[in-house]
RNA sequence: GGCCCCGUCGUCUAGUGGCCUAGGACGCCGCCCUCUCAAGGCGGUAACGGCAGUUCGAAUCUGCUCGGGGCUACCA
């Protein structure tokens, strides 16, 4: 039997990265095994789906390399089947219809509140006989279908990552299975699905644990096929423990993506949350994690995000991208910054020394900015203040624009600077500050004899002279 | 409150009775390299939540306890 499973996003908006993990460990699963990764579109509550949020996870997945391979299941378009399921359940006795009022409800668990019991459903309304049934339809009171959950003995299954996952019945009231609009809920919708589906292998989140006793008891009374294996995943935490939100920074991978984290990096780094290879790797790429990867490897314990780690592999992942390949991704953010007419030679080589140092495609763009500035660059007074705090700037600005003069327009060449800035007694690594401030406008950046010979001698003369004048 | 799951350096983790005076990585600190900032190299910092028990021996097994998280909807 081949091994499917399925990614089942609720389009109520843009992917989260907890979520793409969960996405991510199902594809990985099937690539691992051969099986088939599946989407499934959860939208069965209307209210909170929004068309655009369904393309926008696509191209995310996308994005991410998560490739599915039959197209995608859409629970709005199978409520027919969902309906179906409920009054099969209905007539075997399985589930059974309810009229109670949400005043009745919001009574009675105020009720249990106050007698110190759990919310739940206490079950008055399990076995109506059809004449009461139809004299409160009569009275126009809503109809809801719920699932009659066992009183006694314990719900068990085995779960891959955890062990056995038991619990009693006793604590799961009958639970509402069909909507007083007529709609389906997650638990029907989601026992009919992965039957329908053929799902083998159901890998998610562990908020989901509690809910896979309800799905399996409706799974079970549908059907006698064989039970899928669950394997449930380690929740990913925020640096205070809390859940992911967007309250705390960036949780949607477009906002990681729109920051310049390559998409190497965040497949990566999700990888090693929740799970590692049994060896000391940690910067892999994608057909290596997938070699490794098994089910019995991922670990038990909620993970904290770690942005810093992220970054660290987002380093590490420019560099070891061929240069090329960078000089594509950056291509767009530069293209919106400086327009269309972008000088491809100057971006390339601006990216090979740049590829060396950044932790982001933002921070590499940020970098090379000075390079396409043109007429509009400008020393900001801040980093000029810093600037300008070297010994004798005006003479480590003479010595320089004298030589940028003389010399020959090669990088070795126009490091000779260095001598220069000696022969007045001073550490050039004490005053670069000013040069880089003068020609880049910030103290820091991209090599200097590099950003020089890209300017150009003219435009290098210009802005030291700039300089020199303003002192 | 009830139920469920989890508990190794600040963080991600390795570890399934002796190989552990607990290993790797990020971070942080220091040094080296050096035209800035990085990157890179070298070194350092830092953990088995607690208490009992089982055992010749426990991070690894058991119980209790404490702590964290999740679920407890006519959300998914």
């Amino acid at each position: 039997m081949t091994e499917r499973v399925r990614f089942s996003p609720a389009p109520s908006g843009e992917l989260h990265v907890g979520s793409a993990r969960t996405a991510l460990f199902n594809w990985l699963y099937a690539r691992h095994t051969g099986g088939a990764f599946l989407v499934r579109i959860e939208d069965t509550d209307s209210s909170r789906t929004r068309e655009e949020w369904v393309d926008a996870i696509g191209e995310t997945m996308r994005w991410l390399g998560l490739d599915w391979d039959e197209p995608p299941w859409r629970q709005s378009a199978r409520i027919g089947e969902y309906l179906a399921a409920a009054d099969t359940l209905l007539a075997s006795g399985a589930a059974y219809e309810c009229y109670d009022t949400p005043a009745e409800l919001d009574a009675m668990n105020a009720q249990r509140k106050a007698a110190g019991l759990p919310p739940g459903y206490d079950g008055r309304h399990r076995d109506l006989s059809a004449a009461r049934r139809a004299e409160l339809a009569a009275e126009g009171r809503p109809r809801t279908v719920r699932f009659r959950t066992p009183d006694t003995g314990r719900s068990s299954f085995l779960d891959v990552v955890r062990g056995e996952v038991s619990v009693d019945w006793s604590t799961i009231s009958d639970f509402v299975i069909v909507r007083s609009d007529g709609s389906p809920l997650f638990f029907l919708a989601n026992a009919v699905d992965d039957l329908a589906m053929g799902i083998t292998h159901v890998i998610r989140g562990e908020d989901l644990i509690d809910t896979t006793h309800r799905v399996l008891a409706i799974r079970a009374a549908l059907s006698d096929a064989a039970v899928p294996t669950y394997a449930h995943l380690p929740l990913i935490l925020q640096a205070d423990r809390s859940k992911l939100s967007k309250r705390h920074g960036a949780v949607a991978v477009e906002d990681f993506r729109s920051r310049g984290i390559l998409a190497e990096a965040l497949f990566n780094y999700l990888t090693l949350l929740g799970w590692a290879p049994d060896d000391d790797r940690e910067v892999m790429d994608r057909d290596e994690i997938v070699r490794a990867f098994t089910l019995e490897r991922v670990t038990h314990s909620a993970a904290i995000f770690d942005d810093k780690k992220l970054e660290w592999i987002n380093g590490e992942w420019i560099r070891r991208l061929p240069t090329p390949e960078i000089v594509d991704r950056v291509r767009p953010l530069a293209r919106e910054r400086y327009g269309a007419g972008l000088d491809e030679s100057v971006l390339l080589a601006a990216v090979t020394v740049g590829q060396e140092r950044a932790s982001t495609l933002v921070a590499l763009a940020d970098q090379m900015d000075f390079l396409f500035a043109g007429a509009e660059f400008a020393v900001a007074d801040d980093a000029w203040e810093a600037a300008v705090a070297v010994e004798q700037p005006e003479a480590v600005l003479d010595a320089v624009i004298a030589h940028v003069d003389a010399c020959d327009w090669t990088v070795d060449a126009i490091g000779e600077m260095r001598t220069a800035i000696k022969d007045l007694g001073l550490k050039p690594g004490k005053v670069m500050k000013l040069l880089y401030v003068a020609i880049e406008g910030r103290p820091a950046g991209l090599p200097l004899f590099d950003s020089m010979a890209l300017l150009g001698r003219d435009e290098s003369r210009a802005r030291l002279q700039r300089a020199r004048t303003r002192l």
